[in-house]
This record gives C-alpha cells, sequence and structure tokens, in this order.
DNA sequence: CGTTAGTTTGACCTAATTCAAATACTGTGG
DNA sequence: CCACAGTATTTGAATTAGGTCAAACTAACG
C-alpha cells in the first residue's frame, strides 16, 4: 500500500441509513493512490475491504506467462477486496488518481456476527460480483471481438452513470487485458466500430456511444 | 421441474454438526431426476437452493444466437441455485441421473435473519462460487485449447475425489460449451493430449491422468 | 443386425495474433 | 510557443489457432 495518504478515518456511526443497495459501516480510514499506485498485492494478507469513493480501480491477476488478466474494474461507489481466504488473490491497483474508503475485515465480521444485515449486505455484494464475473465468462466464452468490446462499452457507460457519453479511464492494454484481447484487436474494433457508426470517438477516451441498439444485439 | 419424483423430506433438524465448510439446513425435500432432465429454467422464480447429493448437475445459459454457455458443472456436495434476484438466471439440468437436496429459499432466509450462521455460511458459498467463476474467466481470457481442456481435467479429478482417473459424466459437446470450444476442437484436443502421453483413454469417458506435472503447467 | 446419436478426422476458411512500422499524443525543458 | 523524448495507439502484412463444413467411424440400444 504504497504511496497511500490517510486523509480521514471515518466514524463507525457513518452507517447508511435505511436505503437499499449493499452498503456497509465505514469502519476504517479513507485512503488516496496515485495514478498507477497498488492498492493491495496478490498473495498479500487480507486486512481490508475496499470501497470506491473517486477514481477507477483495475483488480488482476498476473499469469506465469507473465500476461495481466483484468478481473473487473471499479467505479465510485463500488466494493472490492472481499476474500474467501486469509489473503488477497488478486492485486487492485489505482487508474488514475484513486480515493478509497477501507472498512476493517475484523471489525465488520465481528459487527456481522452480531448483526445480520451486515452480513446480509456482505452476501449482496458478492452476489453482485459473482453475477458480474459469470456475464464475464459468457462474454469471452464465444464472442467475437466486436460483441466484446461493444459488451464492454455499454456495461462501462452504464455504470458511470452517463447515458450515451463514455470517458475511458484506461487505456487500451487495459480493455484488451479485460476482454482477452490484443491491444491491437481492441484499437482496430475501435477503429471499426467508429465505421460503422456506432461509437464515435471525440478524444481516444472519449467515446460516443451512436447506435445503443445496435451495440446491444451485439452483446446478446 | 418435470420428472421429479419425492423421495423424502429432510427434517429442519438436520442441521450439521460443528463441522467447517458452508453446509445448510437441509429445509425442504429430496427430488431425483432422470438424464436431462430440467431441475429449473433460467427466468423461472427462485424458490430454493439445492444441493447435490449424487449425480453431476450443470447450470447453463442460452444466448440469442442459440449457444449454450455451460456455467460450471455442480458434483456431489456442492450447492446450486443461488441468486440475488427473484428469478433463476441460468437454468439446472441434469447429467445422468440426480439425486439433489432441496432447501426452501424462504425458511432459509427467515432463518438466517435469526442465526448468524446461516448467513455466514451463504456468503462462504456464495464466495467460493465467485472463486470459481474468476478462475474460468481467467480460463477463457487467453488460454489455448490445450491449457482450457487440461485445467477442465485437474479441475475435475480433483473435485471428484480421484487422483489421477476421470470418469466423464458429460459429453465432449458440453465440455466444449464450458470452455468455450467447439466440440470438434475438445475431440482434437482429447486426442492431442493422448498423443503427448499426457492422458490415457480408456473409454471415450474414462480419462487417466498421465502425467499431472505436465498438465499442471498447462493451467498456469 | 440396423438405427441412431456421439465422436473423431480431414480439408478449408476466418478471426485474431504476431511482428513490424508508422503515427499520434503527453509532458518537459528551452 | 516550439522541439524533443517517451509512451500509447493505430495500421499493415504474414501467420496461426480454432471454427466450419462434411464425411467416416464407433458405441449403445432396440
Amino acid at each position: 500500500m504504497a504511496h497511500a495518504q490517510t486523509i480521514e478515518t471515518a466514524d463507525i456511526r457513518s452507517w447508511p441509513s435505511a436505503s437499499g443497495g449493499p452498503l456497509l459501516p465505514a469502519v476504517g480510514p479513507r485512503l488516496t493512490f496515485s495514478r498507477e499506485a497498488e492498492i493491495f498485492g496478490e498473495g498479500e494478507r487480507s486486512e481490508h475491504i475496499y470501497q470506491v469513493l473517486g477514481g477507477v480501480v483495475r483488480t488482476c491477476r498476473f499469469s506465469s506467462d507473465g500476461r495481466r488478466q483484468i478481473e473487473d474494474f471499479h467505479l465510485a461507489g463500488e466494493y472490492f477486496g472481499l476474500e474467501m481466504g486469509p489473503d488477497h488473490s488478486c492485486s487492485a491497483e489505482a487508474i488514475g488518481e484513486v480515493t478509497v474508503q477501507l472498512l476493517k475485515r475484523s471489525t465488520l465480521m465481528e459487527l456481522a456476527t452480531r448483526d445480520v444485515d451486515v452480513t446480509r449486505r456482505l452476501l449482496e455484494l458478492t452476489m453482485s460480483s459473482l453475477a458480474r464475473a459469470q456475464k464475464h465468462v459468457d462474454v469471452l466464452s464465444r464472442k467475437g471481438a466486436c460483441e466484446r468490446v461493444a459488451a464492454f462499452l455499454l456495461d462501462f457507460a452504464d455504470r458511470s452513470g452517463a447515458a450515451a457519453f463514455v470517458d475511458l479511464p484506461m487505456s487500451r492494454q487495459e480493455i484488451g487485458d479485460y476482454l482477452g484481447l490484443t491491444i491491437e484487436t481492441v484499437s482496430r474494433t475501435f477503429t471499426q466500430l467508429e465505421a460503422d457508426r456506432l461509437i464515435g470517438l471525440a478524444d481516444r477516451r472519449r467515446v460516443v456511444l451512436r447506435n445503443r441498439e445496435q451495440l446491444l444485439t451485439y452483446r446478446a
């Protein structure tokens, strides 16, 4: 957890009001990480659960052949770092500057033995991660490059709240490592989607979803 | 749930002794399904959670283009059918004859509001499903056909308890639908792994793992 | 046996990778 | 503001793993 800077230790009373959605008590400090900083590493002891407050985090795993598999990107509001075992099964890194809320695992687990709601929320959280992972399996399993990129763009747009405009914080390489494609194929696919008028590329990082309908059919 | 046959309604007192591992109280009947019978369908209301008592179950999803993605195979002792939403997000079907223990979801959830252990066990269960799904993502992401099949065989051997001998209950087509490969590629890969002395094919369904070491290196 | 479904094998094709090179950005110092 | 270095991205050409189509083979079962 290098380059981290403590901002504030949240009070245990910052428990979410009876709102829906999986929210957990912020039993830990906030930290800010700079671009490309490691938040935790694969194999490290898992002491905390994390909630993104600002920026985007990637969780990834490295194969013995040096390839990087990005499990997921995590946007503001989302949680990451939940583990079953004692160690982190993947590493987490900041894409650009990132602020996270730490939740001490032991405290949370202790709370969970007394408060069923905490356990229930952990369960909801884990189940939605599972649903995402299964969708990821579907996409990787037998979809072509266009469908993968289309599914990624739509998912990312939905999650970042923007209707038809995405500001991608991650590189082409990172998209490739998420979608199981090479950087060249990702690049060519963007080019082709633009040629087909399905997207517009204002900037290399700013994508306009021109034809949501048709992009959607790709991800079926 | 066609072709199902009730065998016995388990007593709620069949709560697992203080053993480790994710075990849940069997609050529901046992059912037996015949070969290829549907246990539940995608989109159906999710009323139960299931534990396999005997046989192997596949959970799968169908793309609009008619392709089948098998999410996972479930062996004796394993659970399936946990959902976050009200409906099943995939269907479950019997491979060969299968006996399952049903756990009524509403009863389980009611139990969970009173007993933290139940919720904790549901959490453990979901987390191990998540870990499996993430491993599946890794395999599908950038591995070749040999590595996929090798990873599948090793995983299946480990889970069925056999050290170096696997009796596959599923067809080549099903393996393909699980690994994101065509039946032809799966077949060719088996042939090649045998030619390379990594496996032996007694019967089409009986595989001997001749060289566990080398198979392992494939899945790194 | 004959029929059927599952599997293997072969020939060819396509999508994506690889290798290589050109181009476009970003930030820095002048 | 411009030139430069370094990185990210795009584009091109050649290669290849896996898919597709088609046919032969095998096992199971009446």
